[in-house]
DNA sequence: ACTTTTTTGTACCATTTCGCATTAAATTCC
DNA sequence: GGAATTTAATGCGAAATGGTACAAAAAAGT
């Protein structure tokens, strides 16, 4: 009873893909694939109008387990939240880092973007982070910090893309490349609330376009 | 039984604030005033997470009363809505109307948008648009429809700016008064989104006035 | 004074909600 | 095969929720 972590400890944890060999009976679900599932859900319908119930069966996980594997209802919400901005940055690292001329890296990410918001078969899903955490974020600490994390990661990533830019000369001199970087900000903002109120993506694509037009050439 | 409208039908309608002699036993509330309450506590919480009885308590009213007096939830939800758009509303068509200089008109038009989101004792209360209204805006077509009138209405508004300016002689040759008020609208919620995220009111003015930099010097 | 009308206040109901206790099942270790 | 261990499945229970029935109260009309 030293050891008392869920996985071995040590070796397995470095490349452990297969045959953990646990001692119980083992779980009629898959994790990741679950908590893709609660993702789902909390994004369309929000932290008070996800019922446990729902999660269940869209999880196919009862209630027992559910509250096993991930906790209670907030913390469900949490690390559907923690997994929904990592898939996001995931999406959008690479293509932050690539070394392309500006007008096609922000071109890039708001397809992603758009991809993002619009997929999902009842309806465009929206953004987490607007839609539902944003919410959140007034009463809950936490989810606040995470939030705000969030906003201020996706600032300086774009606050790169421009100083980047500037240096190659893409932009004038006097261009600001933060208040570009709040504007490439805004404009994710705008179609994540617009998808929200199915905008579209016709429309959506005009407003990106229009922006990036502005924010290439901005004195 | 003939006339069965709850206000007298004519006369008082154009100038009655007093006294229309009502029949039945008086009300204890204002409606004016409770719907004002329900629209803080919608804008807080959501639509899920506002109970009846939190509304009731807020308000003073009972539930039957409450019922009585709005319809179920939903009724007072958009009830709500539409107080929170014309108030928006009102506090910012005599600066799109009015006849200033483009920086001055949109300056004013910011703090007072920040004014509405920061405003409120437990915590800045963002956006109803943002915040609740395009969450339900996915399954509910009716709050759809009032989100989707809500942001035209604004993106025109800011457009009429932006052409007007540019007649003027405001704005350069290539400008494009419409792409500029996608911009303008995205800054709006930008703010209304960060303001929910307890983001001081100094950081949002900072990218306010970026903002309006970036499109008052546009191209 | 009595009826009518409108609102209030209490109480209730059916349903849903979250969380957990308990038992049954499936697997590994000895 | 049996003990130990981990999970699944059923279902309970206390609280909260949205909505309403019903009687008491407060005003105006007659």
């Amino acid at each position: 009873m030293v050891q008392k972590s869920k996985r071995p400890p040590s070796a397995a944890r470095i490349a452990a893909p297969v045959a953990p060999k646990r001692r119980g009976r083992p779980r009629a679900y898959e994790p990741d694939v679950a908590l893709g599932k609660a993702l789902d859900l909390f994004r369309r319908d929000g932290f008070a109008a996800t019922s446990l119930d729902d999660l269940s069966a869209a999880t196919g996980m009862n209630r027992p387990s559910l509250y096993g594997a991930f906790g209670d209802k907030r913390e469900l919400y949490i690390k559907s939240y923690q997994r929904y901005r990592d898939d996001a940055r995931a999406a959008m690292v690479d293509i932050f880092r690539a070394d392309a001329p500006l007008r096609e890296r922000l071109e890039r990410i708001y397809r992603i973007a758009l991809d993002i918001y619009l997929s999902g078969e009842s309806g465009p899903r929206g953004c987490f982070t607007v839609m539902t955490a944003a919410s959140e974020a007034v009463s809950d600490p936490d989810i606040r910090n995470m939030v705000v994390e969030g906003l201020t990661e996706l600032d300086k990533a774009f606050g790169i893309c421009f100083r980047h830019a500037k240096e190659r000369g893409e932009l004038p001199e006097g261009a600001d490349p933060a208040s570009l970087a709040h504007l490439a900000s805004a404009t994710i903002h705008t179609i994540a609330i617009r998808a929200r109120a199915r905008v579209p993506r016709r429309e959506l694509e005009a407003i990106v376009n229009g922006a990036i037009d502005l924010m290439c050439r901005a004195k």
